[in-house]
DNA sequence: ATCTATTTATAATT
DNA sequence: TAATTATAAATAGAT
C-alpha cells in the first residue's frame, strides 16, 4: 500500500561532488555550461545590489570566451593594471622579427627594467604593453627628465636598426598583406549597456557569446535568452 | 502542549529579495562580504572543475579591490587585451615637455590615428588609452608587415627629436630626481599558487586583500582565511 | 561572526 | 541540448 502512496524518487537530486577537475569530457561540459550560467549571475547580482565594479572574463576550456563587466570591462580591467605596474617592453613572442632582432630584444629588456627603477610614475600604461605581448612593444615616457639620456640613445639606435629591418623586408612583406589571422575581439557585455560588437542589448547577467573561428563552442546566448 | 513540543522558528531563514541596489549601508556591505566571498568561490570551482581559464576583478563600492585568477589574473587579462588590440599612441596630460613638444605631440597623435585606422582595430583601446593620460607612450607593433613603412620612420624620427629635446635639457634635469609616488599592485592570488606580492599561499578560493594607501577597506583575508 | 530557515544552484537523470 | 527533480549550497535576517 505505501508502495501505492509514496512516490518513486524519479532522480538522486543532487548530489555532493568534489572539486577537482571533472575527467569525464561531457559531464565537464555540462558542468561548465551551468556554473558558467550561475557565476555570471551572481557577478551581476553583486554588482546590481551593491554596487561593485566587477570584470569576469572566463575562458573555456577550448578557448570560448566569455565576459562580464560592470559598468564595462575595459574600464575595470583598466582599473587594475593602472594600479599595477610602472614602464615596460615586450618581446616578441615569435614571428618574422624575432629572430633577426634578437639582439633588439635584449637590450629591450635590459632597457625596460633600467626604466622601471628609474621611472616610477603612472605606469599603468607600461603594464598594459607588457600585458600584450606577441608585439615589440615599446613604451616611453616622455617625462624625459624621468628617463636616463643614454637610454634613450639606445633606443633611438634600436628603432633605427628596427626601422632600416623594416625597410629591407619591405618588398617581401608589402606582397603578401592581407587574410591576418588576428584573433577577434571577444564580445563583451557591459553593465552600462554597451558592448564591443553592435549587438542587441541584453536584458540581465549579460552573458557572452563568441565567434572565434575554429571554435567550437558551447551553447551561445542570444538577446533574451537569461 | 504543542507549544512545548513544536519549537518557535528562531528566524524567518533566508528571505527573498529583489536584485537592486541595496539603499541601507551596512545591509549592502554585509550582503557585499556575504556575496563576494560566495563569488570567488563559485569562480574557483569553476576553474577547476572545468579547467576553465578565468580572471575575477572586484572592487568594492569604497574602491578595494579583490581578485582572482586561474591560472592568474594578469595571463587571463592578457589573453583578453591581446585579442583586441594592436598597436597605440598616447599623449602626454601635462608636465615640462608638453609645452616646448607641443609639436611632437600633434604628430604623435598623427601617428596614432593613423595606426589606429590602419589597424582599424577595436575602439576600447583607445578608450583605454584616452584614460590613461599623463605620459606619452609609444607602442610599436613588432609584427612589422602590420606598421607602415612610412609610419615607422616618422616614428623612428620623432623619436630621435624627442632625444636631443631630452639632450639639452639633460643637466638642469639630472639634478633632481628621487621621490617617486607610484600606486601600489593589488594583492592577487591565483591558481597557480602566485601572487603579486610576496603573501603567503592561501588554500582555496584565492580572494585576495589590498592595501593601498588611503583604502578603507572591509574585512581582509589573509591566509587560512577561507 | 554565527545561526537558522529558506531560497537558489545544480548533479543526476530523462 | 533542454527539462525535471531532489538535494546540496548559498545566504537574508536575526543574534
Amino acid at each position: 500500500m505505501q508502495s501505492s502512496l509514496i512516490r518513486e524518487k524519479k532522480t538522486k537530486g543532487r548530489q555532493k561532488i568534489e572539486i577537482k577537475k571533472i575527467l569525464n569530457e561531457d559531464a565537464r561540459h555540462v558542468t561548465f555550461s551551468k556554473r558558467r550560467l550561475g557565476l555570471f549571475k551572481k557577478a551581476s547580482d553583486l554588482s546590481t545590489l551593491c554596487g561593485a565594479d566587477i570584470a569576469l572574463l572566463v575562458y573555456s576550456p577550448s578557448g570560448k570566451p566569455y565576459s562580464f563587466g560592470s559598468p564595462t570591462v575595459d574600464s575595470v580591467i583598466q582599473r587594475y593594471l593602472s594600479g599595477n605596474m610602472e614602464a615596460v617592453v615586450v618581446v616578441p613572442q615569435e614571428g618574422e622579427l624575432s629572430t633577426p632582432s634578437q639582439n633588439l630584444n635584449n637590450k629591450v629588456m635590459e632597457l625596460s627594467k633600467r626604466i622601471l627603477e628609474e621611472k616610477a610614475k603612472k605606469v599603468d600604461m607600461e603594464i598594459r604593453l607588457k600585458e600584450l605581448g606577441s608585439n615589440y612593444m615599446v613604451a616611453l615616457s616622455s617625462n624625459i627628465k624621468e628617463l636616463q639620456l643614454h637610454e634613450l640613445e639606445v633606443l633611438g639606435e634600436e628603432l633605427n636598426k628596427l626601422k632600416n629591418k623594416a625597410n629591407v623586408r619591405a618588398e617581401e612583406i608589402m606582397a603578401a598583406s592581407s587574410s591576418l589571422d588576428k584573433p577577434l575581439p571577444m564580445n563583451s557585455f557591459n553593465m552600462d549597456g554597451s558592448s564591443n560588437q553592435d549587438l542587441p542589448m541584453m536584458p540581465y547577467p549579460t552573458v557572452n557569446v563568441d565567434t572565434l573561428p575554429g571554435n567550437m563552442g558551447y551553447a551561445s546566448f542570444g538577446p533574451g535568452y537569461y
